[in-house]
DNA sequence: ATGGTAATACGATTTGATTCGTAAATCTAC
DNA sequence: GTAGATTTACGAATCAAATCGTATTACCAT
């Protein structure tokens, strides 16, 4: 997520239906939007636009229907976003974060063993 | 953070302002803002007065500067937020949200401490 | 009580996001 | 190759956020 610009609430949403398909047409996307909001097919178009113009994502315009890829990962977004919000409303406090993560969601026995294993890798350094 | 209005980018930043100082005037949060952003004194005012409007804080107009006092609690975003970016980013697991978090940010001994108090807490339920 | 200072109120402008209508281009099937 | 359907391109309208200028109001010191 090196980009200057920063992806809105709809083009994040697109970016999810993205990261999810690898790759995807406009329609593929629409499909899935529409499912959730109620808007025309040139909307997604041309948000779909806008975010290439931006670079956002990426595409390939060698046939027809365009095929549209993210030009960065999900990881890159969620580690971008994860670190604002710590920062912004957690005073820089990663463990403040966690806790209030795990107090308030539920989570797995499963969750909790990788939790487990990566802290006490994090120790064994 | 029962209300319907969300709080944008920049009204987030004034919270943030307001729940450090329990309660301020709109030059207090302005000598703050400034420090970060380069606008005018009429321009922080405007966004506490929309805020107002919007019922983010509240306000003791008995004197002549009004006081400012936010109307939910930090712990209340940080849960709405949190949850929302559990949410759309992370496919709704929290633990892959913690293992990021941890992963990618440096955390004391004491607060890895913390966490696998809580964990183990948790577990004994 | 008057002049100066600081605050609020209000409205206008700018900017960006979102939405969609319409036109042009391209493909497909016959 | 022509009709119909699908896609992209473009531009305009709408809406909300953010910014600031100006006017008004309240306060304070003298």
């Amino acid at each position: 997520m090196s980009k200057q610009h920063k992806p809105t609430e709809s083009e994040l949403e697109i970016l999810s239906i993205l990261w999810d398909k690898e790759h995807a047409t406009v329609r593929d996307v629409h499909e899935i939007v529409q499912q959730t909001k109620d808007v025309g097919y040139t909307t997604t178009l041309k948000l779909m636009q806008i975010m290439h113009e931006k670079g956002l994502v990426t595409r390939d315009a060698s046939s027809k229907t365009h095929i549209y890829t993210p030009s960065f990962g999900k990881q890159a977004a969620q580690e971008q976003y994860l670190g604002k919000m710590i920062k912004t409303l957690f005073s820089g406090s990663t463990s403040a974060l966690v806790l209030q993560a795990l107090g308030n969601h539920q989570t797995t026995e499963a969750d909790l063993d990788a939790i487990k294993e990566l802290i006490a890798s994090l120790e064994n350094k």
